[in-house]
DNA sequence: TCCCCCAGTTAGATGCATCAAACATGGCGG
DNA sequence: CCGCCATGTTTGATGCATCTAACTGGGGGA
């Protein structure tokens, strides 16, 4: 079982069509991924080699079982993405779709499940938390300005800190040294002296020096321009 | 500014090797994308065409403003996408790199600062709820298993509803007609009678009729084989 | 009945991304 | 000052996915 990522949208697409009782066709799928009806016998070709489904000369076009397994992971890995995306999220329907459409190749059941329980306890949270959810829906429609890392600001520049990409003990020995949300950073200075660089700056009125992996992990909001 | 997902991967590791305070060689490129220095040759050729990075044979390879640019962008959404997969989704950092790396190229800047809005509100909403949040990483430990549309259920069985693929009226219908998470579906059988068929169960004692639009947003839990 | 048109196929070509293998450069050690 | 070898380039090939243009098959209307 080693699809490529576009096979895997074939199969989908015949999928689709199956399950309107519709029965699968060259044209349909072409018109259903955007293709011209010679891409789509090549690439029928290519599935009915790998035995994902039946298809003779000028026949009809039919998932076997193995093919409409596959076809319905991918099925259920697009629709949970996507309804993820947009209803969690936020995403337009839209960036929600092609969204999905690649991540659909990428993740494992593991994470699929992980995905669901993550989902189920958001939704469960929301009752008796409508009040709070609100107020994210709220916050996603007017969505925050986009970080920098420190270690890419320009010389003599401040910033906000905006979030930390690092986990466990990084992350920990960053936060008790101060670096929270909205903490206020200024003047920061790269000098050489260590592979990467060293960035000093100020922070709560103290004179602070971190290395390259620090200086990247720590993302600033420019201020505002007036 | 229309590149190639790949071409946007050659900036990131261009940039994550300046990063560093080192230079950009080919052969440091190869290595961080695993491929054959040949392959980052031809690359390089089409990046320079496009003006984002400057390189002479035999020199060094250095990003010029725009390539710069583009490059932090990418990198800023791969960074950001990663830590979002692993900290909030509890992805293992293998997946949620795989994934980062081909969703980075699918997002544009309004869906970015969503995220960030989401991320934010979740920190925040995580001082004061730490017990719910324990149990959240909890769940995300014994994930679910996996639904199946109620339109590919087989015939005569049963099922617990996972949950609704749908939004707005037909989510609001789905739900009030009693399609809640853990309601009980039974003697589900398909008919003909309609385009993509006609399914027939009890639900609550009820006896119901849906189309495939519904049957195709209604997931189920299969019974636990025994 | 027949032939027209639509559905499907084939042929031939392109572009991207990749590889292996052969070749070119040039800076550093001796 | 010269040659070695790591670094980089070229060449020629493959595979996937796609296209256009030309071709083929076959069922329904005149």
């Amino acid at each position: 079982m080693d699809l490529t990522a576009r096979v895997e949208d074939y199969l989908e697409a015949i999928l689709e069509i199956e399950m309107t009782g519709e029965i699968a066709t060259v044209t349909k799928i072409a018109a259903n991924l955007g293709v011209t009806k010679a891409t789509v016998t090549a690439a029928l070709k290519r599935l009915k080699i790998e035995g994902l489904l039946e298809h003779e000369r000028y026949g009809d076009v039919a998932l076997t079982g193995d093919g409409r397994g596959t076809a319905l992971t991918v099925y259920r890995r697009h629709e949970f993405l996507s309804d993820f995306f947009v209803r969690i999220l936020g995403f337009s329907r839209e960036r929600a779709q092609r969204v999905s459409c690649v991540m659909e190749h990428e993740i494992d059941e593991q994470t699929e499940r992980r995905l669901a329980a993550f989902t189920d306890a958001l939704a469960h949270a929301e009752r008796g938390n409508e009040e709070w959810f609100r107020q994210l829906q709220e916050t996603l429609d007017f969505p925050k300005a986009l970080p920098v890392p420190l270690c890419m600001m320009p010389d003599g520049s401040n910033g906000a800190v905006a979030r930390l990409t690092a986990q466990y003990e990084l992350r920990r020995r960053l936060n008790s040294a101060g670096f929270v949300p909205d903490a206020m950073v200024s003047g920061i200075k790269k000098q050489e002296g260590a592979p990467g660089g060293l960035f000093t700056f100020t922070m709560n009125e103290i004179h602070m020096r971190v290395g390259i992996t620090e200086a990247s992990a720590i993302w600033l909001y420019q201020p505002e321009a007036v």
